[in-house]
DNA sequence: CCATCTTTGTGCACGCGTTCACAAAGGCAT
DNA sequence: ATGCCTTTGTGAACGCGTGCACAAAGATGG
């Protein structure tokens, strides 16, 4: 997965555990297949197993939303699906709007999965004047100029910033200050918002990076095995340099795993 | 941010627990940020503003790794870019495939974050024929029948796949079986991978869902004290219908959520 | 109507992650 | 040198989330 809930600290919505409602989501996508497939009851086990999680996780987490099973029988699939959707507040139609239109902008807007959950993409908004009035996604791009007005004549609430981490933080005191209170946010940056606001960040080279975390080790694990006692192959000798120029320096000296040039980019 | 870890169980790899790892990334872009402005040290709690995280969350992050810091002044930002650079393994080059070049595909292959990063974009591979040699990102894009030998010619362990949901399954598979150990997937299903091998999801509709759920908390709540004693606008009557058909006519009878085609396009 | 079998719902214990609060450590001025 | 001041590193308490294991509930068959 991506990255997490910001700020927020886990309110615990009316009893509703946050974890539970990262999952929730999860349910109902495996109940929507089966649902299309005409599968009328499940078992807890059956459908754990579908969303990839535990079944004693998943009964629990029914359980916050009501007794919705029966014993010795398991769930009714359509009742779930309606009963979820509701929790989750997506028996309604959410107007978004996604601001910065380039290359993930625009793919999101092309996305399919917004429209087929109840999300219905109110408007593309992007700073570049070049951009204004070309279509993507069958619908023409709006400049930032009347971003507030769009917000309040659509009454959006939900806002998706797709743009430079250098543009972020003002989209997002714009979105809020023209009414919009829950922002997903795609840019590489922390995000300064007001109590209130709902933030949740997707940041992809995070994702990769945790993951090249567990290769390295994997890998580290499997020379040391091989090399026998290869035992500071993960945690080197600490060679604590004093400056920052030493410090660059020993790591610029080095050529193994560790070596290498340290990255100077960011992300 | 958007939906977390799969299947591993939190293995706590050589100490350093999976929260922690998890923001490592966070503090090593706030301290790349830091170190191009040529600020010499930072304090826990400057750092931690920064990140966006707690400053006593951040020194036990910090003492995961070891003392790297200076009692009274702080912590050498080029040192502590090169410990973390070196504890997520940034500091060696990570080739990556993007399987599914459709719209996020193909942003994701423009995505400057990767390369930035440490990660290198090896090869994009699709299934469909009119594809091939498309360039894309500056890069001919391959067929699905070479992925074995891409993955193996350029010794790439961790893959991205961008496809529709139906695929997803079996591109990990054959990922998997070429001897990728780490996927970052964007479709919209749960991945069923053998032991060893790490499986991060990133899921854009599950992250809306979520923000969904607090706004629609929002919406109850507002309403709640506008109307007084309205105690039931976030549950509202149990109509609990007996049977699966009158459940999915009220579903049907609704234009969101539930009905609808299923997501096809990935994230 | 009763016995049996299946599956839910949950009490309980455990472990991870977060936060507080403070002692230890080092710099710096005098 | 010595004392003060700043900031780290961490012991300890707490709370959330997870998973086990089982009793209660209901269906089903005789």
């Amino acid at each position: 997965m991506a990255t997490g809930r910001t700020h927020r600290p886990a309110t615990r919505s009316r009893g509703i555990p946050e974890a539970t409602v990262a999952r929730l989501p999860l349910y109902l996508r495996a109940l929507t297949a089966l649902s299309e497939r005409s599968v009328p009851t499940v078992s807890s086990e059956e459908l754990a197993a579908a969303a990839g999680v535990n079944s004693a996780k998943l009964r629990k987490d029914f359980s916050y939303l009501g007794s919705y099973g029966t014993r010795g029988v398991g769930y009714d699939v359509e009742y779930l699906v309606y009963q979820i959707s509701r929790e989750l507040g997506l028996t309604q139609d959410w107007p978004v709007v996604i601001v910065g239109i380039g290359n993930l902008g625009a793919a999101l807007a092309n996305y399919g999965g917004f429209a087929s959950r109840g999300f219905r993409v109110a408007a593309l908004i992007d700073a570049d004047p070049a951009m204004k009035g070309k279509p993507v996604a069958g619908m023409p791009v709006q400049h930032t100029d009347d971003l507030e007005k769009i917000i309040s004549d659509n009454g959006v609430h939900i806002g998706v910033i797709a743009t430079p981490a250098g543009a972020a933080q003002q989209v997002s005191e714009r979105l809020i200050a023209a009414g919009v209170t829950s922002i997903l946010n795609f840019a590489p940056t922390v995000l300064s918002v007001p109590d209130g606001v709902d933030v949740r960040k997707v940041d992809l080279s995070i994702e990769l990076q945790i993951l090249a975390f567990h290769e390295q080790r994997k890998a580290g694990e499997e020379a040391a095995a091989v090399a026998g006692a290869a035992d500071d192959v993960v945690t080197p000798p600490p060679l604590r340099a004093d400056t920052a120029a030493a410090a660059a320096a020993a790591a610029a000296s080095r050529k193994g795993p560790d070596g290498d040039v340290p990255a100077v980019m960011p992300a």
